[in-house]
DNA sequence: CTGTTAGCGCTTTCAG
DNA sequence: CTGAAAGCGCTAACAG
């Protein structure tokens, strides 16, 4: 009786027993051996025993144990993305991409946010590991100098690509676009329209794109022999919050600006919105440029002008590289791609008819 | 010689030799069970111990196989989400969310996206299930219409938890906003305004939030002695591009409406866009309304009344709802949770001074 | 507190 | 084409 009890409670809290090849090899008479291959494409078996195989895993409601096998085949199938955020417009494309590609291929994809936090990203790392990744695809975090925390991949084997936040030793695949010359031809589109004074937003200069945008903006400014002026710089989070702060900065200035050229758009709308609500007009006053091409961007008004730079493909073809990788595991190649952008001028910033 | 060629080919291809337990033990004369016990954070094993122990695991770069222990185990320690798409800002809330407090409880979080098609939904739930996950977060696809591919899970004791787009029958845990009511909201509010001939955008029927919604929308005109009109309902994928299509057909209805509400904001942007370059006035001639708050309201001029309800949180919620469900497994218990929006009122709507 | 032992479910030689 | 057997790395009784 006591012993019964037991039994039901134990029936209770235990999910119901995993059908497994033995479950399916007694059945049918055979072993476990021919049951796992039969299960498998390959060549090898009969015909008809293979299935006789399906039909009843079918109908005994069998699911591979993935632990199972990744334990005895030493790859994982499982594919580990780390970024900064998840929610954010750009992030939420790429990852998008990397989906589509990585499922295409069977892949299982594991992602984490480091929350701009290099500990975190650390964490996330170490535990990428321990799920044993065929491949890792990363955007560093804001505050990250060192990458030694993904060395234990690269000892391993294991490829690991950066995209967009990427480390800048020329050790490791990267994707990414010419931030420099995108923000020189920004700047450039600016001064061509007549500005003379412009404002540069920019964020964290550990980082390559803001680094990169910084530094294609101050070359336009000597090529066009306009003085650079530190104080004309004001770097922050490129948050929308840091946008209007930079607003009230920018109307402090004397003489006023007449051009602004921020690093991101979602920093640089809140920006606008404040400048027009102190009645600048844009661009007649004030011409103003981004980078990202948020979907915000044509919304405003006037329309931002900005560089226009594809999330949904930065992830497809990092995801594409890094399978690659994989294929040739060992070669631990330092592949670099460089991806396209696009200049995309709207009225923000056109003040002399519509050529740049 | 020939030897040794193949040797450093083999060294070359295959990844390092793992480090093991076993390895940890042989080095510290101790056995196997000893260095797992000491790996773990439990009581039961000598201080000292388990400090050489750590130390050496640190010094060798052990990292534990989680495939092996998983196995062993029976418990994955694994979330799944299957999402209808990644790159959409409510979706990319939610899974911030999500990721969050899994991460927090130590999970590691599986990902992968539907689009919209049912098929794709089932792969993804059957890649969940080989992955043995411990629970399961879900928004359905556009066309899905049965869960029977849901049913292994609950079978087996993994809790299923449905979130935004749920299942209708109360059988399953579910977390939503109470669309019908948020509707009903907004239209009243239009009706509060002055209008008298409302347009309704809104998507595919077999989705409880669209046809909620449009129950909302139904039911407020009823309460308000205005008559349903079948002819002003447009239903369509709620895209920016449906939303364009949707403004011409508004534009040529005689008379012409004179308010809109959108089952989604992404979609009424684009129609106010093509109403306001068709010269109406927004709200004057036509009142309009969205549902979202998506950060492009507040962009657009006028800026657009709608639904706040928030991604994040629900997300939050979701992977709490799913880790105390997880906790106590078995009891398969069916626990909705209905979350709270808020009617957010901008001049978009408003056409009698401030209030609603 | 520690060691011995067995086994999670699957794949893969190696023989037949 | 199929079966027997070993083992991937870890953990949990159980016994000491």
């Amino acid at each position: 009786m006591q012993k019964n009890i037991q039994c039901i409670i134990h029936t209770m809290n235990k999910p119901e027993k995993e059908v497994t090849i033995y479950d399916i090899a007694k059945k049918l008479n055979i072993s476990a051996a021919t049951v796992s291959r039969g299960l498998q494409d390959r060549a090898g078996t009969n015909k008809d025993t293979k299935k006789r195989i399906l039909d009843a895993a079918a109908e005994m409601g069998y699911h591979s144990n993935s632990f199972a096998s990744k334990l005895r085949n030493k790859r994982s199938n499982i594919i580990g993305v780390i970024v900064p955020r998840l929610n954010s417009v750009f992030m939420s494309q790429v990852i998008a991409g990397i989906e589509k590609e990585v499922s295409n291929a069977n892949f299982t994809l594991i992602i984490s946010q480091s929350l701009e936090n290099m500990k975190k990203e650390a964490g996330s790392a170490a535990a990428m590991y321990s799920n044993r990744v065929d491949g890792l695809l990363v955007s560093l975090a804001y505050d990250t100098k060192s990458i030694e925390h993904f060395e234990n991949f690269i000892k391993r084997g294991t490829p690991v690509v950066f995209f967009d936040r990427v480390y800048e030793d020329k050790k490791h695949a990267a994707i990414y676009i010419d931030n420099y010359k995108a923000a020189y031809e920004v700047t450039t589109h600016l001064i061509e329209q007549g500005c003379k004074r412009i404002v540069h937003l920019t964020g964290n200069q550990m980082q390559n794109v803001y680094a990169d945008r910084f530094k294609g903006y101050k070359q336009a400014l000597t090529d066009h022999q306009i003085p650079f002026n530190e104080d004309m710089v004001i770097i922050s989070g490129l948050s929308s919050a840091d946008g209007a702060i930079a607003a009230e900065q920018i109307l402090k200035m004397k003489p006023l600006p007449d051009g602004v050229f921020a690093a991101n758009d979602q920093c640089v709308i809140s920006c606008m919105q404040v400048l027009k609500k102190e009645g600048l007009k844009i661009p007649e006053d004030i011409a103003v440029a981004g980078f990202n091409n948020d979907p915000v961007s044509c919304i405003i008004e006037p329309n931002l002008t900005t560089i226009n730079y594809k999330g949904y493909e930065m992830g497809q073809v990092a995801a594409k590289l890094l399978m690659e990788l994989m294929y040739k595991k060992g070669a631990h190649s330092a592949e670099n791609v460089v991806l396209n952008y696009e200049l995309i001028i709207r009225e923000s910033s056109l003040r002399n008819g519509k050529k740049s």
